[in-house]
DNA sequence: GTTTTTTTGTGACCGAGTCTGGTTATGAGA
DNA sequence: TCTCATAACCAGACTCGGTCACAAAAAAAC
């Protein structure tokens, strides 16, 4: 119902490799910090912050500088390769944006803080109705859930 | 199908006599700038920024600190008067919490920044349903739609 | 009206995120 | 392979939303 943590499996490579080549075609270089970034990201599912994206590159010995993390972020974001969301206590958070719609949302704990994800198809069946109603041209969309996870009950 | 801008109606002067109420119920005593935030919220219908709080009150030359907005919002927040959400840009927004689950959520013109609301009885449904399947305790919900408004097209 | 306690405003402070300038690496063309 | 224009990089300065600390002001209690 609620899928932790999914082990690797090839969706992910797949991710590296769409990111690389879509870079590639819209004429970005491939310079270290970057491909660090796309790296990490496509080894992780669900969404992590600027800054845990820096410190995890540090642990790795890929010294890149947190500006150059915001600004690949800033370009993936904009070539639609990663989804960046708010989920609260100031900071926004990145996530490989998987094709095809095929995405999930996520439950914070408001005591821990602690992120969750989560897929639910009815829910993106009613949104997509919605979608139609709307006067926007619907892009995106997240749904955010607070509440107090099992262990902080 | 999606209200614009719903004049004021008695609804809103319910509010803000409940959340009279509630703050001298739970100890808090009268000063002027929480009256004067929840006043101001209490003519709104949709979420505001602490910042616009801050401004509109200078309007009405009601001089108070930026401090005692944020201080007020967050006393509101914890007697679920308000519901603070996170809408991207940076920053929270604010908006009056209606009693009974009444509530809407919002589309963001991603081009412009506009923000409007909007409700959707079977997006409800879903989330309801779903909160009964995760494993948390659900409190709250957002659900933020992003796209390009009519006028951005 | 005096005392006690909350509330308030100011200004210093913090941290996420952005911008800038100078440096380094990339890749295309000779 | 060498050169060179340009993209990408890092560090550090800066911006801006939000918080903290403290002294002054205002409520309630007496």
């Amino acid at each position: 119902m609620a899928p932790k943590a999914k082990p690797a499996h090839h969706s992910e490579h797949e991710w590296e490799q769409r990111a690389t080549e879509t870079l590639a075609d819209s004429g970005y270089r491939s310079g270290g910090a970057r491909t660090a970034v796309v790296e990490l990201l496509a080894g992780q599912d669900c969404c992590l912050s600027a800054q845990q994206i820096h410190d995890r590159l540090r642990e790795r010995d890929r010294k890149v500088g947190i500006a150059s993390v915001y600004r690949a972020l800033e370009v993936l974001e904009g070539e639609e390769l990663v989804h960046r969301l708010e989920v609260g206590e100031g900071g926004s958070r990145y996530e490989p944006a998987l094709p095809g719609g095929d995405h999930h949302h996520h439950v914070i704990c408001d005591d821990c803080g602690k992120v969750t994800a989560f897929e639910d198809p009815p829910l993106e069946d009613a949104i997509e109705k919605l979608a139609g109603r709307l006067p926007h041209m619907v892009s995106t969309h997240d749904v955010i859930i607070h509440g107090r996870c099992a262990g902080c009950s």
